[in-house]
DNA sequence: GGAGGGTGACTAAGCGCTCACTTAGTAGAG
DNA sequence: CTCTACTAAGTGAGCGCTTAGTCACCCTCC
């Protein structure tokens, strides 16, 4: 009874350990799963160059050594963070355009869910943003795969607007390009509790990203 | 007669020496502003703490020890960097509304310098946003001054078009997040040559930035 | 008793920064 | 014009320290 396992399920004030389950559901362990969000929130904080191995297994309550029983190196962990918060949002929006029909409608739901996405697991985020360069060549390549899928998919989101009438914009690229910035962005500025309501803040970004693609208003 | 200054008019077809000159107009020495050029693009590149002290010398076609004349430490070249990264981009910004007068004009006058500046200047604009954490708390807490400025300055150009019944837009904070966020974004993504013409992007996200203000066409 | 999670002690490499020193150039005195 | 005194820029070597990663050895549980 010296370490009861309890700790997730009966009190998770702070949503932590659940933010955890929800990004990295293959990892079964608990404490490897402890390891992925302690060097997920050194890298966020610190920076990836910054965050030392001792870092990260002492935020998981480990020795030093311990870290390499469950990753290959310490780079291994951050293509962790990088690749499930990139496939997490691909996946999002993706779903959330499912549940609408007109293409107003469903880039409403894509943004707000972007947004949605950075606001809850914006440490996440800001790991799979900015600390990428510092990835193996062949996991660069991968998460890269990615990212342009995300790309492309918003991309097309917004030419099915165009092709229907929905949408007046000159650039599609271009607009994909401003929507996709806004939202990553928030994982750079935001700060919990400092900042305005995360459901607001995705409502009203989704509105703004319908008028700057032309949306007559009612539509 | 020995040293002509003519080095950075006669040829210069990258734009490297006048990018340089540009932003650290105090720099007075030939080899300091090859030194803290050598210190941003490696910066820029790596990131602050994936550079060493000699990759920067070296950029510089100096010995490791040369830095440590010019700069008091690794971090000062950094805040040098920072500081004329930011407060270039509010000149900027300053400088292209005072040529217009009415709230729409001024705020496509703005976003285009923006936009440009972000373009012209993304190696010193990727540093200045992606690595200032790794700053002193007393140089941390200078910029971090500068970027309030820079932000309530949109904010402000914002409300006058709400004001003035030219613009429609629910929050103002929220709008002026979501305009600086597309803009200090392309710092992050843009590469020369393989991205969109420079001149175009700051016209067209002026003009996204217009409609989603919900300017109306014409205004 | 064996397999795998976990550890303390360790190492080779690399880090920011310093130091004693050389070099090039300048200025004033005679 | 030369000699001397002084300075600022730059260097090679290397110090003290930290780093990512290793390894022989423990436990604990099946």
């Amino acid at each position: 009874m010296s370490k009861p396992p309890a700790t997730a399920s009966e009190a998770d004030p702070t949503g932590l350990d659940t933010e955890i389950a929800m990004l990295f559901p293959e990892v079964d362990s608990d404490v490897a799963r402890r390891l992925i969000g302690s060097a997920m929130h050194a890298f966020a904080e610190r920076g990836y160059h910054a965050t030392t191995t001792r870092h990260i297994s002492e935020g998981a309550g480990l020795s030093p050594a311990a870290l390499y029983v469950h990753f290959k190196s310490k780079e291994a962990a951050l293509y962790a963070v990088s690749r499930s918060g990139h496939l997490g949002v691909l996946d999002a929006i993706r779903a959330a355009a499912d549940e609408e029909s007109t293409p107003p409608d469903r880039m409403r739901a894509v943004v707000r869910a972007f947004t949605t996405w950075h606001v809850r697991y914006h440490t996440a985020c800001r790991v799979a943003q900015y600390e990428i360069a510092a990835l193996t060549e062949e996991h660069y390549a991968e998460i890269a795969d990615i990212r342009r899928d995300t790309e492309q998919f918003v991309r097309r989101e917004i030419q099915a607007g165009v092709d229907s009438g929905d949408f007046t914009v000159p650039a599609v690229a271009t607009a994909a390009r401003a929507i996709l910035s806004m939202g990553i962005d928030v994982a750079r500025w935001y700060q919990p509790g400092r900042s305005t309501d995360p459901d607001l803040l995705a409502t009203q970004y989704a509105e703004l990203a319908a008028s700057m693609l032309g949306v007559r208003p009612g539509r």
